[in-house]
DNA sequence: GCCAACGTTGGC
DNA sequence: GCCAACGTTGGC
């Protein structure tokens, strides 16, 4: 029988935590990923599929990965949009990381210099590759350097 | 179709 | 608070 599923796809999605934080998704138990105003990252929204798995990056205040969320709903018109152009897609927190991995560790780490978090550093919804993701799972288990 | 001016995002 | 990197807008 042939499998039609694909793999899940890997993100990146930001949000201000002072706005809205991991913590809050967590509390809502699933959140709308609405309100992207921005071609790139709404093209990434549009191509997300039920069940890919992004992590849930805080920017401005924190500026690390905290924690794995699910999509439970793709395809979705931005409910705040009046005109019904852009895109957006329901989340479900998954896990938080074991411990957060800042911006800095990841600039810091040659494997994953090629991520579109750091080549378009404005971008909010960013694909990630699974060696990155898996990368940064790993990451997650292990203490940083130099810490004890 | 170019480009200057302006606005926004996000890291420092 | 500043500034770099983009995106958008509007005059020409």
């Amino acid at each position: 029988m042939t499998k039609i599923d694909a793999e899940p796809q890997f993100w990146l999605m930001k949000s201000e935590p002072d706005v809205y934080g991991w913590d809050d998704l967590v509390e809502q138990k699933e959140g709308t990923w609405d309100g992207v105003r921005n071609h790139l990252a709404a093209r990434n929204l549009r191509t997300m599929k039920q069940g890919d798995l992004a992590f849930f990056y805080h920017s401005n205040i924190g500026l690390e990965i905290v924690g794995i969320m699910k999509i439970s709903k793709a395809g979705m018109t931005d409910p705040t949009d009046p005109d019904g152009k852009w895109a957006a897609v329901k989340v479900k927190p998954v896990k938080k990381l074991k411990r957060a991995i800042t911006l800095k560790e990841i600039k810091a780490t040659p494997e994953l210099a090629d991520m579109e978090l750091l080549r378009q550093s404005r971008l909010s919804v960013s694909g990630v590759r699974p060696s990155e993701w898996d990368f940064i799972l790993e990451m997650a288990k292990r203490k940083l350097p130099g810490t004890k």
